[in-house]
DNA sequence: TGTACATCAGTGAACGCGCGTTCACTGATGTAC
DNA sequence: TGTACATCAGTGAACGCGCGTTCACTGATGTAC
């Protein structure tokens, strides 16, 4: 919102336009998928010709990616709101389940399949990282282990001591890698395939499911 | 292949066309992911004029209807085919993994995030019961749980054996049902996250992560 | 073995559609003196 | 306060493209007698 506090008035306009857009591709989005973004349909959507859009965004690509850090700023926002001292990974869970239910679509965008014919902004890494920073903080004030690791485990953990370039600034030990990868794997297991449909029809809650993969993760 | 060996010549020749449609459209699904199939465009590939594929296909979502029951065939027979006396789970979650690695596409179009505005034929719950059948299987042979399980898994295998219409031919206790629910959403977590790209540039190996998943969903 | 007919494969033209994107242009809004 | 100019928003026409799908038709292949 920072963005719309512009100076003058036609910039504030201008970011205006630029929000109304992105809020009916969401919709967009949320009924017929990613791949089906158009920009002709969202301008119809508005009450505006199609090439109007061209002054807000140079292309469709644009607008994708303008989406895509949109969600991830979204969910580090969440996560730092929530991250304090004391946040344990079962906090984050709740926080991440909850931003994922609250638009699906968003989260399939970002954790998904990815759009075919389409590559990522570089920049959105940096915007990762700060999520993945939350994340780790969260796994180191956990308790370690109750038992040793078993060689396989070992195994990963040596193997992730020496390739951590997603960590290189997070001075933990690998076994709390190792445990923000299996919160980010195993959530993200359950919550897609929840949210993918794929639990449809077969009767049981996945938030029940979903609560005891956040416990596995933080009271083995 | 039980396709292929049809009485007369023409019904052969309609088989043969119908495979060589398939490829190709698999070949497109590789490049530009499923939402990008074309028929014309197999068509083209193939040497025909688009029409002719009416011939063998009634529409596009026919011939993805296709695709995806054979996706779960192969899964389906590539599960059974490692089933016997003796599978535990860190087999099928090997043959799993080899299954998805050998075509990602294939195991993203069943899994990963749905073809929008697509709905999946109802005769595919047979084949998806199929492999349920042999992870279910899997999860009793294995040895019981070390520990109690705590309120919140307790809560969710009370849960579970009251909501189980997709094991309903399982006579397996809760925990089994638990189990494999579990070895579904761990490894899809990991697997779909490594085949979507989002562990590109992390720097570890996703093979080593995955195998400390397996042997955690066992040796628990 | 040969003819008459039915079946099926494949073609080319056509329909209607929507897409992304470019371009020349009109009007409105802001800026400078 | 008023005029002259520059900036910007938005339009409508147009381009080229590819899509799914229907339809009337030609030829080849199989079937029946």
């Amino acid at each position: 919102m920072s963005e719309s506090d512009a100076r003058t008035p036609r910039e504030r306009y201008r970011t205006q336009v630029r929000e109304e857009v992105k809020q009916h591709a969401w919709e967009q989005i949320a009924t017929a998928g990613a791949s089906a973004l158009s920009l002709n349909a969202i301008a119809k959507q508005i009450g505006m010709s199609g090439p109007a859009l061209y002054r807000y965004f140079a292309n469709r690509d644009e607008l994708i990616s303008e989406l895509i850090r949109d969600a991830y700023r979204s969910l580090a926002d969440a996560f730092r709101a929530r991250a304090e001292a004391g946040t344990d990974l079962g906090d984050l869970a709740d926080t991440l389940r909850a931003w994922a239910l609250a638009d699906p679509q968003r989260y399939l965008l970002v954790y998904g399949t990815p759009v075919p014919g389409y590559e990522a902004p570089e920049d959105t890494t940096r915007i990762t990282g700060e999520i993945m920073a939350v994340l780790l903080d969260a796994s180191a004030a956990e308790e370690p282990a109750a038992r040793p690791p078993s060689p396989v485990e070992a195994h990963l953990e040596a193997h992730l001591a020496e390739h951590r370039i997603w960590a290189a600034e997070h001075p933990g030990p690998p076994s709390t890698l190792h445990r923000a990868l299996t919160f980010w794997t195993r959530l993200h297991g359950t919550l897609s395939l929840e949210l993918s449909g794929h639990f449809t029809g077969m009767g049981f809650d996945p938030a029940l499911l979903y609560t005891a993969e956040a416990e596995a993760l933080t009271g083995r």
